[in-house]
This record gives C-alpha cells, sequence and structure tokens, in this order.
DNA sequence: AGTTATTATTATCATTTGCAAGTAATTCCG
DNA sequence: CGGAATTACTTGCAAATGATAATAATAACT
C-alpha cells in the first residue's frame, strides 16, 4: 500500500500551481500588444543577455528546441529579432533583439514586475529572498541530477 | 528607460524553470507506464480526493477546460477513471478512479515522491517547510487578486 | 409553471506542439 | 589530410491544445 501524497504539500504541485498561475494572469495582460508567453520568455532572455544561440536559449526558456525554433523564425518575421549565423561556429544561430523587439519587451516588462510583487506580496524581504535562494537550490539540485543520468 | 529584469532573481523565471524541470524529468520516467504529465496530474488530483468535478479538476490541475475534457474521455477509454453524471447536480460530472487507476497512480507516486525528494536535497526540514508555505502563500495572492479581478 | 440566467460540459477548427528524421557545419581521430 | 562522429539547427507529420460556439441541465425570478 502506498501512501497518498498530500497535494497541498507536494512541492512539484506547488510550483506547478504558482508557476502557471503567473504566467496565465501575466499573459492576458499583454496578450494586447500581440506578446504570448514564449515570445516574452525569449524577448526577456536576450533582453537580459543578447546573443544567444538557440540551443542555449531553448534550455533557459524551458521551450522544446523545434517549437523554439519555429518561433524565432515567426518573430524575425515581426522584426523583433535578428537570426544570424554565429561567426565562430557556422553550425549556431546568434539571435539579438531588433529595436522593435527592445520596445516591446520594455512594454512588457512592468507587468511582469507588477505580478511579481504581487505575488510575494505579504513576505518580508528578508523572506523572498530565501524564497529565491531555495527555488535556485532546488533547480541546482535536479539540473545536476539530471547531468549525472545523462553522463551514464 | 526601463530597468532590465535580473533573471537568476526573477520570481517567475525561478517558478517557471524548477517547475518544467521536475515535470519534464518526472514524466519521462513515468511515460513507460503510458502516463503523461496531464493525465498524472488528474490522476493525482482524483487519488488525493476523489469525486471531482470537472471544473474543478481543470482549476486545480491548470489544464484547460476543454482540454482536460477530452483528457477525462481518454482516461475512461483506458478504464482509469469513471466519468458520470453527478447526483447533487445534474449539470455537474462525478469523476472517481478505477481500481486500474489506482494501481497506476501508485506505480507512478515512488517516482513523483524521489524528485520531490531531489529537488529538496541540502535544504533542512525547516527550509523546506518554509519553501512550501511561502509558495501557498505566493498561490493564495495571485488567486485573491485574480478573484478580485473578476469580481469588477 | 414559464422565461431567463447561470453553470457545466462538449464539439469544432485553426494553431501549436513535440517527436523523429533530415541537413549542414564542425570536430575528432586514425 | 580525410572520413566518421558529433553538434546545431530545421522540417514533416501526427497529436495535443485553446478559443469559441453550441448544447444541456439547473437555478432564479416573475
Amino acid at each position: 500500500m502506498v501512501r497518498r501524497i498530500e497535494l497541498s504539500d507536494f512541492l512539484p504541485y506547488l510550483l506547478n500551481r504558482a508557476g502557471m498561475r503567473i504566467g496565465a494572469m501575466f499573459s492576458r495582460d499583454v496578450a494586447p500588444y500581440g506578446v504570448t508567453l514564449p515570445m516574452w520568455r525569449v524577448l526577456l532572455e536576450l533582453w537580459h543577455k543578447d546573443d544567444h544561440r538557440l540551443g542555449e536559449l531553448a534550455e533557459r526558456t524551458s521551450i522544446d528546441l523545434s517549437t523554439l525554433s519555429r518561433l524565432v523564425v515567426a518573430m524575425q518575421r515581426k522584426r523583433l529579432i535578428v537570426r544570424r549565423r554565429s561567426g565562430e561556429d557556422g553550425r549556431a544561430l546568434s539571435l539579438t533583439l531588433t529595436p522593435k523587439g527592445l520596445k516591446l519587451v520594455e512594454t512588457a516588462a512592468p507587468y511582469a514586475i507588477y505580478y511579481e510583487k504581487l505575488a510575494m506580496k505579504g513576505l518580508s524581504r528578508a523572506e523572498v529572498a530565501e524564497l529565491k535562494r531555495m527555488l535556485r537550490k532546488v533547480f541546482g539540485n535536479l539540473e545536476r541530477a539530471a547531468a549525472q543520468k545523462a553522463e551514464n
């Protein structure tokens, strides 16, 4: 007999629920600007650090490589990003924001910041720092395990 | 000029990354049993509390209602759950696990528990409790805001 | 009771997604 | 050096998804 999982105390469940909810709320707000959640993730990543290659971006946005490949083509057609071959490695792409893309991230960013603040309401500065530290830790743990598994 | 968002300190990003990663790892392990992540979420929810209606389940699993409707039909065809009209409210469904469904959750649950443990490695019992409490708080904050918005 | 409103569920259709196979560039190694 | 293996990305295709419209049952109101 297996013990039942208590959902309100089950980390994957809590992560999924909080993550999906904040994504959905943000998403509805920025939809009028023509921004979808996957697009936003790409824009945000490129804002944060320009000149990404595709694989790197897929890893960081949690978007499947083939899905992302099509997404960046679409985003280039919309003049939000530029896709060119990397100089160093002719297989790789170099993805960068256009001015139009930059403008769009800057338009959407306040909504993201608003929802982050809203989510953290009632938590002290120290608690928030702890929460984020632990989430980074959690991700690091998973990442390390995945890497080890890939090794074998 | 808008200040750039620091990704490694941005809650929605941390939530998404951790949540997606743990979901993906778990998912690969249980795929051989014919369990997908959405299916797992439904099974887990019904394991936790039997006799759900569809809307309630959609809310709790973060699965879109129309998507979920098809999913539960498919799961009934696989004899994992039973779908019947609720006695109390003739509009609603009453969804329950079959013995086969129960067996399947019990097969998959150890993987879920394993990854939860893995994710929390290096955190003290007290820290874990704090993390979960804050995640519930975060979700509650978002939920409350959404409810208030819907009111107006 | 009859009409309207509300809530819950399903069907349809266009789009998105992800797996698997394919292509091209680069690196490895004899 | 040169062919095999690896890496980076793209594409084809079947399945999953989500928005919207339709349907059904119940509740609320007159």
